[in-house]
DNA sequence: TCCCGGCGTTGACGCAGATCAAGGCAGGTG
DNA sequence: CACCTGCCTTGATCTGCGTCAACGCCGGGA
């Protein structure tokens, strides 16, 4: 869920003077798609908002009535079984777009992780939007298209990767967040705690704590906080994740 | 990856007398996005195309220069991991849309089941009638969301369900195909193996073969052969699927 | 300062589902 | 007809990961 296209798209208003999350430079906060003159009307549209850590702004089953667009910080998305099992569906990030679909009511939840500032747009509004910017609309559809991609690639890991193999493509990917800017990344922190990475990974906490205790005593990686992460052997890394991941 | 909208959307050129695989309505084969006077320009841009029973018609890795719409029979979609390890991700049938991706090259696999007739279009001239037709981009970021939706509800299962659990889910969903047509059936056939099932539920074929057993010992299905199913028990089914399934 | 609650780590043990193995059945072929 | 091959089922055994439990660390509050 996390694949971000090259350059994050934020729709806040007014915001073009705040960096980048994923890397330090300042995006645009104009949707390329909307001419810069028409920004007052995105603006009328929308309302900024903010989310504090631990805190949900969507919930499985309300009605859907508004459509999100990430700014600020990270969230995750979750689906919960009635005896409350739980499947973290991805990690959001500066740029993601939330609520898309169809239905009458949202399909999952999502939950600050840091300090999230999103902003969200009456469903009705955003549909007027959509009609007067068919380039906003193509976009939105590339959005979707790599996220339905990036979803696929996800049931590849629940289905059929090992412990091991979840761990190392976790690690993979989460390195390579905000590469439209950079490198993959041998350092990064983990916003989220170990549940979370549990319930991403379809594991329990106790799994991803011992892996990840066994690929660092074998050198695969560091771990100077339990935040933290160093990549040290980001070839065997990537070997492990198997395909792309 | 199979949440039909109401009406599958066959943009095959033609095709108005071919009853629906899901249901007896016939379809009107014209996109509703399309007036019917430009369906000669649609033609033009599409071949239609079969394949064989499995026959793959996409393979994952390959240049992504088509766009496909399944016009007959059913195809399973999968990725592979380099030893071999199979994830089916989705089975679709007639309506569905393949290879929305942006990416260079096709994410997965698509293998004919049955007897699959579909239609292919050239990127490049899929890209132009978008720009004609802002109604079919409506329809297809639709389409994207609500697989989307059914792409997050699989992750639940392959994450978080047991082997009883995605069994059930898996029945009750396809009890549901088609059903823009009908109620949910409580007798289908099963186009798949079970070693497609396993792959598509993240199990292996003898769970599959013996949670199948299982169930109808409990008197929940019935399995008159290996490729029909009963559904006895909707409910108490429906009640183990857990969530919307 | 101490206390406390949330998070992370580690160990011992158990189990759901994987693996290994054998056999049945149906359809296709000579 | 006999034979073969692919698919399915069933049984016996194994194991990766879940479960249960204990403990350490850290940050916040009084």
């Amino acid at each position: 869920m996390t694949v971000p296209l090259s350059r994050p798209l934020v729709l806040e208003p007014n915001s073009a003077a705040d960096p980048c999350a994923h890397c330090d430079a300042r995006h645009a906060s104009v949707c390329n798609a909307i001419p810069d003159g028409d920004m007052a009307r995105l603006a009328a549209a929308a309302v900024v908002m903010e989310a504090a850590p631990g805190t949900s702004f969507i919930n499985e089953g309300d009605p859907a009535n508004y459509f999100f667009n990430v700014t600020r910080g990270t969230a995750k998305l979750f689906k919960l079984l009635p005896d409350g099992r739980r499947q973290i569906t991805g990690f959001v990030g500066v740029g993601h777009f939330l609520g898309l679909a169809v239905s009458e009511t949202y399909a999952f939840s999502a939950e600050a992780i840091d300090h999230v500032r999103y902003c969200r747009f009456s469903r009705t509004r955003l549909r007027a939007l959509l009609d007067d910017y068919p380039l906003m609309e193509k976009r939105l559809l590339e959005v979707a298209s790599n996220e339905l991609v990036a979803a696929q690639e996800q049931m590849l890991l629940l289905g059929r990767k090992t412990a091991r193999e979840r761990l190392a493509s976790f690690l993979a990917s989460q390195s390579r967040l905000g590469v439209s800017c950079r490198h993959p990344r041998t350092r990064f922190s983990l916003p989220m705690t170990r549940g979370d990475i549990a319930d991403y990974l379809g594991l329990t906490i106790e799994t991803v704590s011992r892996t990840l205790t066994k690929l660092r005593s074998e050198g695969l990686i560091e771990i100077p906080s339990a935040t933290e992460v160093v990549i040290r052997a980001p070839g065997a890394l990537e070997r492990l994740a198997g395909g792309a991941a």
